[in-house]
DNA sequence: TTGTGAATGTGAATTCATTCACAAATTCTA
DNA sequence: TAGAATTTGTGAATGAATTCACATTCACAA
């Protein structure tokens, strides 16, 4: 059960390893582990155990002292908290190269993210079907995502367009946005906007090598 | 001039905000402005001002007082630090939906990263043109990565098959891996590896609906 | 049923990151 | 040329996140 404890303020860093320790249990889950450990969850998170059981801590106490926490049981707990026992109606806007593979990319499905609407403004991808979907017009967006219940938009549009296109999603009422193109987008306070900055982790990479050949630092 | 207390550790953080900044600074460099102080930095970027200075310092003294930092310069030096004022050649492996995608994306082209060769195993696909490149056998990766000075390797295959393909990857000598498989990889100490989790962001918006619903939460 | 070993859950300690606050430097104006 | 207005760069202070360390709990074996 979810301890009530959790109208703390949690931290980015914890809900992000919340993902990465849903996906280990899917993994062990699999692997037919009943239970696993902290220690377990940490060595192929490469985190430290202490970590591990923090993060779970601030949600409630899932696991049985002297044996661990129980994969499927914990798997499920963690799904309720990052609301991926559910569905969601998602909709992409843009299908050019990054949303068109988004709209094929089973991983979404899998979590539970369904892409209901597709839109582009180009008229020879309007009224085509991708991938089982229509691509419907951009101009009748905002109608759209609210005759649809909409709840996460997908911008993967060109960085020129990519603020009139949040500004319509807003009006729309969605509340969650993700966007794709490389631009600062602005929203009201209450619209949840998150990015996908598709370079940040090369420019990660970069900036490591650069050093690696300057002799200033080790991979880890 | 880049000083020389870079030697110092550089927290993860900093550098994802180096690349943020080179951003806005590429942006302001289009408006032709000459200088941008910290807090128009910061603002455009929704941090704080002593957070940009602060940044910036690690690497040197770039501003100047009651003015500002010289925008054409500084994007330059943040570039030397990225290394983004220099070409990366680049491998793709794996070209279904999102590899494919991601070949095809100009922004890395325009950050210096040249995709230089394309691997799969398909045989439909091997000997095509994908986008100017011809896809060529994943089975010739180690030699053909050698043989074409490739700095970084863009993993984009199945999950179950990523480790093979990494540990071939990295038996050629790379050092540097970007995986967008949703699985944890293992590399040798002195390789660079991250991963791109594209489901991650999307559970981020997920959790925090969850919590507006819950009237836990706010978007900011 | 008791003892041993394992592993959780969590305050306290520590480390790391951010923000504060101000002296120093420089521009701008008159 | 001097005084006002900016804005940097950076130690110090604060705040946040991580790790430590250990009492507590439970499983399991004999």
């Amino acid at each position: 059960m979810i301890s009530e404890n959790s109208k703390r303020k949690i931290s980015e860093s914890t809900i992000r390893r919340l993902s990465l320790y849903y996906r280990v249990l899917s993994v062990l889950e699999k692997e037919n582990k009943e239970t696993v450990s902290s220690k377990e969850l940490a060595k192929r998170e490469k985190l430290t155990p202490a970590q591990v059981r923090k993060d779970l801590s601030f949600f409630g106490s899932f696991g049985t002292r002297g044996l661990g926490y129980p994969v499927m049981e914990l798997k499920k707990q963690i799904g309720e908290i990052l609301g991926l026992n559910r569905a969601w109606n998602v909709a992409m806007v843009g299908v050019g190269n990054i949303g068109s593979a988004l709209v094929g990319y089973k991983e979404f499905q899998r979590q539970g993210f369904h892409i209901k609407l597709i839109f582009d403004n180009d008229q020879r991808k309007i009224g085509s079907n991708h991938k089982g979907i229509m691509v419907s017009d951009i101009k009748n967006l905002a109608k759209e995502l609210r005759d649809n219940n909409i709840e996460i938009v997908i911008i993967a549009v060109p960085s020129t367009v990519a603020q009139y296109i949040v500004d319509d999603v807003v009006s729309a009422g969605i509340k969650a946005i993700l966007n794709f193109a490389p631009v600062n987008l602005r929203v009201p306070e209450d619209v949840f906007l998150r990015n996908e900055n598709m370079s940040m982790e090369l420019e990660y990479l970069s900036f490591a090598l650069m050093n690696l050949f300057e002799g200033r630092l080790t991979a880890k």
